[in-house]
DNA sequence: TGTACATCAGTGAACGCGCGTTCACTGATGTAC
DNA sequence: TGTACATCAGTGAACGCGCGTTCACTGATGTAC
């Protein structure tokens, strides 16, 4: 809405980079090719060559983009939950498996090493990044706090990162046993599994806090 | 050695499967095709068809065979540290990294989701399940010995699970801050993590117990 | 304001390629008598 | 032991397809005077 019309199109790029999504969603990311990418916006098959050098490069964008909502995602539950880090850590936790379960193919060309080299996509980088510092920084918080352990932020966020992106990843490859999903709803299995690196029990967070009358 | 040679090929079927390998540590994921599969193995590119209904069941067996190496793996570290559960998690752990780090795309196929319908494939199934229960052993013993929480031995092994596992991911990833990786070896950055979930110490284990005199 | 020109986003035909899959076949092995 | 037949693993030509990328082009917009 905000954005201004530019030449022909308008802003393709962009408007490249939300049609990537689109294909991840629907064909997955075996099905995402630059023709079909192009297609969805509208546009001839080679006109992306005008704003990518390469499909590599779309990728990287389309990648970038991920990142970016995923960190837009858990920046929104920090921002919300500010001065209650438990509950940051819970939200951001639960902003990150919303995004891969409901974008899953997003989440995986992201995570998951679409990208080639890395290095050669420095907005890639930038992101990932970013990211990695909203999780220190609400790791800095629970340490404070004494919800998380003492010692280096950005090795005991290496643990938490690990913690979340490893059960995500498992529940988007269906690798969790359906007896444990039969028996705790999602957000109660990622808050049970938060409880193991916690130094507090977060259990009483899986209810919404009663009304005091 | 021990396998019987069969009509003309011999073995054919798991040929394929060990060509499968080789091809995606040369060529990655996306360098996986039916075609040099064979070639690999030796044969004409329609000699697959013989022993596997498509290129899906292909990658499904390619996959199986890669969460039997890495079942075989970890349950080598866990017999050779039975009777201590400490190491038994640190080395099952460790072995898992190796895996992941010198077989990279083998791992991302088995745990990635290259299996679309994994219902189709019960041996990819049963070989998950089996990694699962390892886990949970080696999970329960480390219960015992107070080196884990208490509680449901299966919603704790989700825990320690998703903890290596995203490590694991996100180090073949490339996400991991490259000053971490400057400051530890990665191995001592593994046990670091796992410490954060362990209630003992296990940072000694980082040094080999010195000879006493 | 009007004309001439430069810019550059987007077009469409064409390319060569590797792919998965099919099909009729070949030829080596195993079995029946 | 020898012949006739059945089995079936592996062959090779052929198919149609979607892909990434190139190239000469078109035509709308922006700029100079």
């Amino acid at each position: 809405m905000a954005r201004k019309k530019a030449y022909h199109h308008g802003d393709l790029k962009n408007a490249l980079i939300e049609a990537g999504a689109d294909i991840l969603s629907r064909d997955g990311v075996s099905g995402l090719s630059l023709r079909k990418v192009a297609q969805k916006a509208g546009v001839s098959h080679t006109a992306p060559y005008a704003h990518f050098t390469d499909k590599q490069a779309l990728i990287a964008a389309i990648s970038t983009d991920g990142f970016r909502r995923l960190y837009e995602a858990i920046a929104a539950a920090a921002q919300q939950y500010a001065g209650d880090p438990a509950r940051q850590l819970i939200e951001g936790a639960w902003a990150y498996v919303q995004f891969a379960v409901s974008d899953t193919d997003h989440f995986k060309i992201t995570l998951s090493g679409a990208v080639e080299k890395e290095k050669d996509y420095p907005a890639f980088v930038a992101m990932s990044q970013r990211s990695f510092a909203l999780v220190m920084q609400i790791v800095e918080a629970c340490q404070q706090a004494r919800v998380l352990k003492p010692g280096p932020s950005d090795l005991i966020a290496v643990g938490v990162w690990s913690l979340i992106h490893g059960f995500v990843s498992l529940i988007v490859e269906d690798q969790i046993s359906h007896t444990l999903l039969d028996r705790y709803s999602l957000r109660d299995l990622l808050i049970l599994t938060l409880n193991q690196i916690a130094q507090v029990d977060l259990t009483p967070e899986m209810f919404p806090a009663p009304d005091r009358a």
